[in-house]
RNA sequence: CGGGGCGUGGCGCAGUCCGGUUAGCGCGCCUGCUUUGGGAGCAGGAAGUCGGAGGUUCAAAUCCUCUCGCCCCGACCA
């Protein structure tokens, strides 16, 4: 491609509104462009990018043996309605109405859709097992779009779906497809690490996310040496106690007008937050309960739904904590809390004098002791481990790191199968639901992901598997014949030969065409000036290393294609 | 949704507090000449309903009301 009639709109300076490296520099590089909040353009680097990854997606998913389908993003509510997740998707979900008044989802993910298929056409277990995938545009009403094609509204996601008669095929297929990421992600030179993940709305039992690691990332991921990684929403791992012993004081009653958070009331009392135990009141399945939780820690909200057995754990709101408490929020606390159940943490339970809310506005209890001032109805564990946190599997202190998730898989099991009726005729002649799994990934995300960990100073630095080009041919000077003949020669060359050449070939300035090129990042760039032309070489300079060769005019062609293959 | 901030040529910004010439600056863009190895120089030029609506005023980018959009921090997830 000639840059000259090419839509690459680079910029010299960072757009204001981009926080994070692989947002600024898609932007700078001219890959992608903002339509609205969480909605993007991919320009032609930027297509070329996805479509490159999507092809070393294709590649490893048919390795695996999987089939590529494509499923419409619109479905009908009803589906949604059969699994119960037209309500449980809540606002994410993206709907919208045809010309009657008909409701439809704009696609976020597609078990629904896929089981549809399946229980239409499959009928026997001498079918199974098989993975159906697709590549295609997502919707997401996401509560925040952020950093740019990293979390966005809408955006592409390779996603597969496997069909087994039992949970031994489908360990198998899920071990395969585990397998099919990390060689992707190995393709795309990218450092991750599967971690073991909650299921969340998607459900099911097991689950893996791949975390590509950065900075930037959203996810926080627990780590020990043992080897243990999960992602602090399913880290397992116990908080250290607090244990003062002291001796039990009476209880007081203190103001404390107008504050509501932790950190104000330990402020104002000179004491550590851990000697303050929070009440946060939450709607588990329609029921209203108290989770008490030690000042200095936070409730894992998953930990919490299966203490209580619940799919669906949210914070109350405001009427219904006013309603329970008879306090606004902020003061919220288990002395004489009636009429809900009260779980609390493990750590609560050795505390001594302790400060809680007291249901009262404006108004704490200080000296509080659990057992002689409240009851609770059971203890467990509901805290969020994190880093200092001992592992529950060996009991070494647990590390963290920050992480982009770019793909999760799940064991579904029989929840969308069992709800849909999609079932299969056994061998035993008895009509069983299929054993589901599914697969996503991020195709946009990861491209991002790359970016992150991929960059310097001036821009991107491509690996080969993902790069928009293979080649750029800078020319120097366009003015000068002898150079634009060289680079013309070469590029014809090149494309003739099937490598994926940019031409820039536009009457700039050097430094611009320098600058451009380092930003955009391709693996590999040849210079092609008079100076160098005049010793009869062209000049190849590696992207990630700065290595600089000179290459012979004559016969560069070759040389170059022989470079690149000792990139990949 | 809660908290913070921002909307002024394509991009980055100043001007807004304290209303008052023709709304500026840098980059980019167009034309010409010169230049050509790390974001060139000179000359000329195009481009802005100051996010939108309503109001106050002799006068509004600037003050008031409403509204829309965008970004950041938190609760979500590929």
């Amino acid at each position: 491609m000639r840059w000259s009639k090419a839509l690459i709109p680079t910029h010299k300076e960072d757009p204001a509104d981009a926080e994070t490296v692989s947002h600024r520099l898609m932007l700078r590089a001219g890959l992608i462009r903002k339509l609205t909040s969480g909605v993007y353009n991919y320009l032609p680097l930027g297509w070329r990018a996805i479509r490159k990854v999507e092809e070393i997606v294709r590649e490893e998913m048919d390795r695996a043996g999987c089939q590529e389908i494509l499923m419409p993003v619109v479905s009908p509510a009803e589906l949604w309605q059969e699994t119960g997740r037209w309500g449980i998707y809540g606002k994410e979900l993206w709907r919208v109405q045809d010309r009657n008044g008909r409701f439809f989802a704009l696609g976020p993910t597609h078990e629904e859709i896929v089981t549809d298929i399946v229980r239409n056409e499959v009928r026997s277990y001498r079918e199974l097992p098989f993975t159906l995938y697709q590549i295609q545009t997502k919707f997401r009403d996401e509560l925040r779009p952020r950093f740019g094609v990293v979390r966005a509204r809408e955006f592409i996601m390779k996603d597969a779906y496997s069909f087994h008669r039992d949970d031994d095929s489908l360990d198998e297929t899920y071990r395969r497809m585990c397998d099919a990421y990390t060689r992707i992600f190995e393709r795309l030179d990218l450092t991750f690490r599967p971690v073991e993940a909650a299921t969340g709305a998607i459900g099911g039992s097991t689950s893996h996310e791949f975390m590509v690691l950065s900075d930037t990332g959203e996810s926080e991921v627990i780590v020990c040496e043992c080897g243990y990684a999960a992602t602090d929403e399913r880290a397992e791992g116990t908080v250290r106690p607090i244990e003062t012993g002291e001796s039990p004081l009476p209880l007081e009653r203190i103001d404390t007008p107008d504050m509501k958070t932790i950190e104000e009331v330990s402020e104002f009392l000179g004491i550590e937050p851990w000697r303050l135990v929070k009440t946060i009141i939450y709607e588990a399945d329609g029921r209203t309960v108290a989770a008490l939780i030690r000042g200095d820690r936070e409730v894992n909200e998953a930990k919490l739904g299966m203490a209580l057995g619940a799919d669906l754990v949210v914070p109350a709101g405001a009427e219904t904590i006013e309603k329970v408490t008879g306090a606004p929020v902020g003061f919220s606390g288990p002395v004489g809390l009636e009429g809900v159940e009260i779980i609390a943490d493990h750590t609560v339970e050795p505390l001594v004098n302790i400060v809680v809310g007291g249901n009262e506005s404006d108004v704490h209890l200080k000296n509080v002791n659990p057992g002689r001032d409240f009851r609770t109805t059971e203890f467990h564990d509901i805290a969020l481990i994190g880093r200092g946190d001992s592992c529950a599997r060996c009991g070494k202190e647990l590390d963290s790191f920050r992480g982009i998730e770019v793909s999760q898989a799940f064991k579904l099991g029989t929840k969308y199968s069992s709800c849909m009726k999609a079932t299969f005729l056994d061998e035993d002649g008895v009509g069983k639901p299929f054993v589901m799994g599914c697969y996503g990934l991020g195709v946009s995300r990861t491209v991002a992901a790359i970016i992150e960990q991929h960059h310097d100073d001036d821009g991107i630095v491509w690996p080969t598997s993902a790069a928009p080009f293979d080649v750029e041919i800078l020319a120097v000077n366009v003015k000068s014949d002898d150079v634009r003949q060289a680079a013309e020669v070469l590029y014809d060359e090149l494309q003739a030969a099937g490598v994926a050449v940019l031409y820039d070939d536009r009457d700039d300035s050097p430094g611009t065409k320098f600058k451009d090129a380092d930003l955009v990042g391709l693996p590999l760039r040849v210079t092609v000036g008079d100076r160098s032309l005049k010793r009869g070489v062209v000049e190849a300079r590696v992207r990630r290393t700065g290595e600089q060769t000179d290459v012979p005019r004559d016969g560069a062609a070759q040389e170059i294609q022989r470079m690149l293959a000792a990139l990949t």
